[in-house]
Parts: structure tokens; sequence; C-alpha cells
DNA sequence: AAATTCTTAGATGCATGCATTAAAACATTC
DNA sequence: GAATGTTTTAATGCATGCATCTAAGAATTT
């Protein structure tokens, strides 16, 4: 038997808010420090620390002396994170077209097949997990790390509008700079794959940078 | 008499630990929280809580049950760090370009005459910080709040850098896609705010993005 | 003497009590 | 009754003691 080391408070504290704030609370909500205590069962400091950096991540706000609450949102705020997601994660793809290895875009592929199973399912859950795999691993694929840890959270913001407007996988059309984009989702991602095999730079950040203007043109369009 | 508010101690360790890391510490150099209660004169709670704070901006790295520490130099490191800079602050000065106001782009002005009145001086002290303000201000005039704040902690890494290797200010030439680059800071700078002041975002963005460049390449060239 | 185990010193992780303060509830004045 | 001032309440901010764990050094074995 394996010893069974231990969570650390922190750590699980964090994660679990973490998937709080994506499941369960509402924007403009406040999250008390003395709720968190007695649903994680532990003490308030390890809770402390995880807010701290929840906080300092942008992922929650503060009011010094008042406590943390979740971001509200607007129209303004979600084009300032669309556009920067847009940025950071087209400037990643674009060196992954340059560096990306066979294994990396047979995993890929495999990791899309999946997605699309769940969508044949209707397990429209499994697919918004392989969703955003996919995109986490796309701009792994850089390799820079920087680029990676900045976008991670820029994209946790922006996957928060997806989710609050049910956007993660529609069957929508969208005009982007003229053209119509009548794409769902897993075909976008398809050809994005598409773009990496042919070792094409420009069209992988070009057909990234319009899947997620897809993403906010969807938002709005509600 | 003012009332006098007495300053939050996790913001004011953080505030102190930030200077010590820019001026006094060393790469890989391990920090104690122990000692930094001692020199700030409180407790290890709010301590602990800025120590947390710059490791989730990426400015120290920490080993769990050991402690944090200024995370080392090399090669790669920094390549990333100016390449994830360079994408970003030529983004927003590409957006600032379209978006200034005649009063930013005075004060901006004013700036460099300070930063240049500091070298006469040889006061490179003075330069650095008008160096780094130049930079801030540019960056905000985006008005993209998750690019600045995510340019922020990639501009404070690329900063310590440049300081590592007394790179501010230096008279150097540098080749840039075969181009050979002679300028000064100041005078790229000053050119940087002419393209600003000519609304001409393409030219803004290379601008930039040369002078970052050339700031890397000024470090590997030592 | 080298390698291994045991001990111990000293660091971080966590729990908890007190201090401070913001805002809600209440009382008072006009 | 509205506006203002006061009290109370309940949250975060901070200090501190104990628990846990890492790593360095001492003791032991080979």
């Amino acid at each position: 038997m394996a010893p069974a080391k231990k969570e650390p408070s922190e750590g699980k504290a964090y994660r679990l808010i973490l998937e709080a704030i994506r499941n369960t609370y509402q924007p403009g909500e406040f999250l008390l420090e003395k709720n968190m205590v007695a649903s994680l069962k532990m003490s308030r400091t390890p809770v402390a620390m995880a807010l701290n950096r929840l906080v300092t991540e942008g992922i929650l706000n503060k009011v010094p002396k008042k406590g943390c609450y979740i971001p509200n949102l607007n129209r303004d705020d979600a084009t300032a994170a669309f556009q920067a997601r847009k940025l950071l994660e087209g400037a990643a793809v674009k060196d992954a077209a340059k560096f990306s290895s066979c294994k990396e875009r047979k995993d890929l592929s495999k990791l899309l097949d999946k997605g699309e199973k769940a969508i044949e399912d209707k397990n429209y859950r499994l697919f918004a997990e392989t969703d955003e795999e996919f995109h986490h691993r796309l701009v792994k694929l850089s390799k820079n790390e920087y680029i990676y840890r900045t976008w991670r959270l820029i994209y946790f913001r922006t996957n928060i509008y997806s989710r609050f407007f049910d956007n993660l996988y529609y069957d929508t059309e969208t005009i982007i700079s003229g053209k119509i984009l009548k794409m769902k989702s897993p075909q976008q991602h398809r050809s994005i794959l598409q773009a990496l095999i042919d070792k094409d730079p420009i069209k992988c950040k070009s057909r990234v940078e319009e899947h997620i203007e897809h993403s906010l043109q969807m938002i709005f369009n509600r």
C-alpha cells in the first residue's frame, strides 16, 4: 500500500474554489471566507492564501477589508479579454506550427475524436472538457512558458463568458471581416489542426484568431 | 493634520520585497521568511501572503515546504520572456497609436525630456526610472487591462535581465534582421513616440519590437 | 573510510485568538 | 419622516503557537 501523502490544504482549497467559480458562483457574487472554511473543513489560513492567489491571478476581485467577489461581466471586458486571448493564442500556434512533433499532432487528433464522439453522445460536459484541453495543449506547444502562463488566466476568463452564455458548442453562423463563418466549433478545431499538420504558421494563426473571434461574436449575438 | 492611515502590512511587505528583488537579491538566492519578518518588523502572516503573491505572479519560484527563491537566469528563459514582451508590448502600442490623446502624447514627451536630462547628469538611476515609466504608460495606452496586467509581470522579468547585465542604457550597435541599429535607448524612445504622434500603428509596433529585440541582443552580446 | 541510518535543528504549513474596520441596524435630532 | 450620528455586528487583517516536514549533521554499521 502506498503511503498516501496528504494533499496540502492550500492547494486543495485553490482547486475546489476554482471549480466552484466555474460551476457555481455567479458574477458579482461575494465569496465569504467563513463559508469556505466551513465547507472545506479547514482553517482560515489556507483558504485566505488560496483566495489571495485567485485575486493575484485576476480570477477574483477584492475589496480590502471586505472580501473577494466574482468579477462582473460586460461587453467591454469581454472584448478586451477575447482580444488579449486572440493575440496570445494566435502567436502561440504560429510558433507551434514550426515546432510541433508528429506525436503531439497525433495526440491532438485523438483528442478531437474524443470531443466529436462526446457531441454524438450529447455529452456536452465532456465536449467542454476536451475543448479546453485542446486549447491548452495548442498553446503549450509554443514552448514559451511566459505566453502559456499568461494565456491560461485570460483563457479562464473568456471561458467564464462562454459558459455563462452557454456557448461552448453551437451551430450558428457569424460574420467576421465580411466572411460568413458557418462552422461548428469541432470543425474549426479540425481546420486548425490541419494547418498545424501542414506546418503553415500563418494559416494556423488566422484560423485560431477566427475561432476565437467566433466565440466572442456568439456571446454578443445572444 | 491628516489622519495618516496605516499602510496594510501585506501591501507594505509586497512593495519592499519587490524592491529588494530588483536591487538586492541575486538569481538563485533563497528568501527566508524569518529574515523578512525581522527586517520588516511584522508577523509571518502578511509576509507569507506577500511571498505567495510574488510566486503567483511568477516573480519568485517556490519549492513546497522549503521556500521561495529568485529564478535563475539563462538564455532560453531570456529569449522566451523578451519574445512574450515583444508580442504584448507591440500589440499594445499598435492600439495606442489609434487611441492616444494629445495630452497623453505631450506627457510622454515630457517624460522623455526628463530621461534625457537624467543621462546628461549621468543620473542613470533616474533614467532607468523614466525608462520604466515610459514603457508602462505606453502599454497602458492600449486600454486593455488584460494585456497590461500580463505585460507588467513579463516586463519585470525582462527588466531583471537588463539590470543584471547592466544594460539599461548603452551606446552599442545591434543587428536585427540584417539592419544595423545604432540608436541609443532614448533615441529609440523618441522614434516610438514620433510614430505614435503620426498615428501610425504599424510603424509604432515595429519600432517597439525593434527596441525590445535590441535590449535582448545587448544582453546576449555581453 | 564510505555508506547508511538516526537524530535534531530549523524551516514552512496550519490553526486559532485578538485587533481592526466597514457596513448594517439603531437611535437621535431637526 | 428624512437626515444625521451612534452602536453593534460580523467580516477581514494580523500575531503567534503548534504540527509537519526537509535537510544537515551525528552516530552506527559495513
